[in-house]
DNA sequence: CTCATTCCATGATCTACATCAGTTAAGTGC
DNA sequence: GCACTTAACTGATGTAGATCATGGAATGAG
């Protein structure tokens, strides 16, 4: 293994905290459920939202906080997480640019159930969540972009409560690892690499198990030639044989 | 343990297959998406449903089927149940009239992932995506408070990942005896009676156990004093000291 | 470069829970 | 009422995976 490279990952560590105006526009027009929007109405609703830069790790806000914004992100990744009293962390999900966190039911939560960070250095576009709520009343196909977001969300935490009620951890970090694939993936010389730092402790986070665990599972992947791994980063090799792992059933 | 009483619920066991033209319209005006309608609107939405009886067990639908219809309980109970190739089966929510069920997304899922099945004798109201989807573009303040309910229900689904991932058995079925009884609880002589048949195998495919352990815990809550059990039912005796167990981390 | 920090790997134990198995009790039909 | 069926209880045993503990490798700071 001594050809193995180090942190393959393209992350762009630009130093800018803001996003420049022109990424911004780019990000609300890319945004699924602005899709429709007149440039018109695109320009109204950007004026409406400002930006925050954020540093790997920092908090955008925490679980029980009192909701005020809706947020999109622009560039970067956020992780959503929910606390446990002990410690033991769950990591619900990581976006990427395009994607929205926060608060957007109608009725309006009281405060946010679960705790939004820095993944990596980010810009992140929030909007109060009256101005959204306006837009939302004005925009009925906003709303139902929006709902058809919320509808995959609710789907893929079914798939997770299946997941984690009926498939062992092998199976369950296989699933994990083809989801990331689909999201980050860029295909390179050797297999798809999850363009995303994926520590084995997010990895264990992600499928409710420990890091160690996690690590030995991985292990195996990599000695199986399913993946190949390294310090926050890995690279799926065998799509197929992640799959078979994920349906295997013990019967 | 001699004076234990037998089956303290009270489900209506109506010999109709099709409930009345007049519960039908109750229904309709309960449910919480429709009830900003007039009266007109909600005769013409109401002109749009047809109705459709289950026996226990019958399946509405399997996950997989293509999708057709949008649901609402009308009378009964329906349990949405997702199903694995070692048919460990994973209950995710058993529903009560007035909500929905099957598919509401505006782009629309080709397929149903779960399966839906009359829990008790059920009455069921349905309508055909197309038809619901034109309501939907019809009447923006219904697609919102479909959004606020969507949006609740993956709220939901993420406690559920965050327990499974972090408490012990006994804290999640605590925890979903807790959920049960705001839902379906009716207080009586002594503690809150959970108003629908709930098996062990219910309670074990709701969190991730086996009936064996559901079994094990609700005994010893029992022994504790902390609930009353038979068959098929469960009455809650001590809400406060089952928050305290659901909330409980070792360490 | 060197040191310090963080992340990863892997062995040795321990335990919560699944699994297997047999008994008892609550409903149900005749 | 009695026989039959289905659900619930409970003991014995096995095991996946948590926990504890240690050493090594990649990265970052000075």
């Amino acid at each position: 293994m001594t050809g193995r490279r180090k942190s393959p990952l393209e992350i762009d560590v630009t130093e800018a905290h803001m996003c420049s105006v022109n990424l911004r526009l780019h990000i609300l027009s890319q945004v699924p459920f602005f899709a429709g929007l007149s440039q018109a109405d695109l320009d109204r609703v950007n004026s409406l939202f400002n930006e925050q830069g954020y540093a790997p790790h920092e908090t955008i806000y925490f679980s029980g906080d009192a909701v005020k914004h809706m947020f999109v992100v622009a560039d970067g990744r956020v992780r959503l997480m929910r606390h446990s009293p002990s410690g033991k962390d769950v990591l619900l999900d990581i976006l990427t640019p395009g994607e929205f966190f926060g608060s957007f039911s109608a009725q309006g939560d009281e405060v946010y159930h679960e705790t939004a960070q820095a993944h990596t250095q980010t810009c992140v576009l929030g909007i109060s969540v009256n101005d959204f709520r306006a837009i939302l009343e004005k925009n009925p196909q906003v709303v139902l972009r929006v709902l058809d977001i919320t509808s995959a969300r609710l789907q893929a935490a079914n798939v997770r409560v299946h997941q984690l009620s009926a498939l062992p951890v092998e199976g369950r970090i296989a699933y994990l690892l083809l989801v990331l694939c689909a999201k980050f993936g860029k295909p390179g010389n050797d297999g798809v690499l999850i363009q995303t730092p994926l520590a084995r402790d997010d990895v264990a986070a992600m499928t409710g198990t420990t890091s160690e665990t996690a690590s030995r599972v991985m292990s195996q992947f990599q000695k199986d030639g399913l993946i190949r791994t390294g310090r926050q980063w890995v690279a799926v090799i065998d799509l197929f044989a992640l799959e078979e792992i994920a349906k295997a059933e013990i019967s």
